[in-house]
DNA sequence: TTGAAAGCGCTAACAC
DNA sequence: GTGTTAGCGCTTTCAA
């Protein structure tokens, strides 16, 4: 084992006390600059390297803090780690990242290690709805600041950053209405592909569908609202797939977010049914694969650095003041109308 | 600020010392089971937690390893993340992720961070060729196991886990060459766009295609090879672009990425020119687009998990023994043949 | 302006 | 089996 130096090597080499050197390496004032200058220049000519597992022992500060997220295969929260590592790096904390595979008793695991590694905050997208809610509670307790972002845990008391997803729901499926509508058909039939329901924002999303529908008296029989077991593209494809089986095909899809979306389209382009022409297709959070398939597909984009940015904002003022009031922040989002859903759009 | 309980609470509470304690949840031999009954109940309800930092201190230990990659935006990097934490988590170690935006100047700030939170190895995948060379051979030589993986810096003695992108990139190209062929080109153009000459992984890659057209004697014209920017489907998009509007199509496309392949097909398909009908194309790297777009990307999919598993086993058995030789891994990949470069296959 | 000494929470000889 | 003691590397009073 390589032993580093430490400031005791430092001071002994100089002839001086450990006390000096600290002070002289901490920037402390009181240190007479022409001894702070042989120090400095000793630590660095020894390749001299603070140990921050001393330092924050003696400080019992860490400047660590932690990001929770349910995934990080699709470059939604990567895009948004990113900027929460900018805004905590610049300011000298380090940033861990863990990932929980959409599992709760992962998520648990992951807060319990951010925990044990003595993050002084944690920033956090939850993944199954209500399962942790009361460790989320005993963290905050326990006296470590929680902020989530992008799935939230309203019964828990703190700040978050989301965007309006009732809202943005609700205008995406009124987006279908309309451009159906506009192509002729005055009672257009709309179907929600429902994301599973241990995730809360499934339910809002869909309350949105809903009561777009609901609003121009379209129908709303149950077999419209089509809950899938998970939101990749296969099992889109595997929903429209058994749909156009039966011979349901509506008039316009409004998918939980653009994997099934991309799934669904897939389907019907293989059963030769057009897309914008016979069906218009919708996802959600918009992905970088919109772009790339053929027609483009129509989301809604969420202000990713902004979310991170202010997710991050939020958490530092926990941090520098605990007892700052909490913030729900709301954000906006753009519906990007695209090939998939307008004709109009349609290359 | 809330002080958590230390063995010293427990331990006089009890009115025992605090070694007996720390021997007792160590799960030490040599304590009375009766007192280790007492202490573990205790430290329950105490709702003790270890202090990590000070327990790092003397063991002179952190159980933290780092992860370095050039991005995380693409699911490549994240799909190998998550089978590095899977093993080293397993293991008890915590796992630090950095990225460094293709920046060698965040690599190495990312690099100083992991070691000052004294990590017990790095697994790096180098961002830009050369320019961190010595840094990397300096945190070896202070005990800091490195490992490579994907893109790795061959001058440094250290473990590696690649794929032999020579190789792939010759099969590819010469996929392109007798699809063409099949079609009744006997002499097809074949043009390869090369990323960044930073990234070393360009001129092998560039190398594989070029002795791949070499070897069957076809035009090898220096505008075949055309160098893009960055790696982007926008640059992949903009060089098409000018190609076809200089009339420069060629016959088969090999791109150093799936992203510039996909923008290139865009670019294609807006001004009417059929893929794979007039023009192959292949891609490498499989993205999670390469099945999204129409027709389906060829590809060389690399086994991610394989790639993940192995980087982590190989850095795992260099922290544990320190002078265990050197291994250099190079796994299989498999190129996928899509619509896009097959017509046969177009769906 | 500098040094001595105590202590952050824990582990690990070394005694008893 | 259990307690005592000496550190791990650093910061921070308190004196000088």
């Amino acid at each position: 084992m390589i032993h580093n130096p430490t400031i005791i090597d430092i001071a002994r080499e100089l002839g001086i006390s450990k006390s000096t050197v600290s002070r002289a390496l901490a920037g402390h004032p009181g240190v007479k600059e022409e001894t702070k200058k042989v120090i400095l220049e000793k630590a660095a000519s020894m390749r001299y390297r603070p140990n921050y597992m001393a330092k924050n022992l003696t400080k019992s500060r860490t400047k660590i803090i932690g990001v929770v997220v349910p995934e990080f295969v699709n470059s939604f929260f990567p895009r948004i780690i990113i900027q929460i590592q900018n805004l905590f790096e610049s300011r000298g904390y380090h940033v861990l990242i863990t990932q929980c595979d959409e599992s709760w008793e992962t998520e648990r695991r992951n807060l319990k290690l951010l925990e044990d590694s003595m993050v002084e905050g944690i920033l956090i997208s939850v993944a199954v709805k209500g399962e942790n809610t009361q460790y989320y509670r005993d963290l905050i307790s326990r006296g470590i600041p929680l902020v989530f972002f992008n799935r939230t845990d309203n019964s828990v008391d703190t700040s978050s950053v989301t965007i309006d997803d009732y809202k943005w729901s609700f205008f995406a499926a009124e987006h279908l209405i309309y451009t159906r509508r506009k192509l002729g058909k005055e009672k257009p039939e709309i179907m929600h592909f429902m994301g599973p329901a241990n995730i809360d924002l499934s339910n809002i999303r869909c309350r949105g569908y809903a009561d777009a529908v609901a609003k121009h008296h379209l129908s709303s029989e149950a077999y419209l609202t089509v809950p899938v077991k998970d939101i990749t593209r296969e099992e889109g494809y595997r929903r429209m797939s058994l749909l156009i089986e039966n011979g349901r095909i509506p008039d316009g899809l409004f998918c939980f977010n653009d994997h099934l979306a991309l799934g669904a389209m897939k389907a019907l382009r293989e059963h030769g049914i057009c897309v914008p022409g016979s069906v218009s297709v919708m996802g959600f959070s918009e992905s970088q694969s919109a772009l790339v398939s053929v027609p483009a597909l129509s989301s809604v984009a969420q202000p990713l650095e902004e979310i991170g940015k202010t997710a991050a904002g939020l958490l530092l003022e926990k941090i520098e003041n605990p007892d700052s009031p909490s913030k729900k922040v709301v954000l906006n989002a753009v519906l990007n109308i695209r090939g998939s859903s307008d004709p109009s759009k349609s290359m």
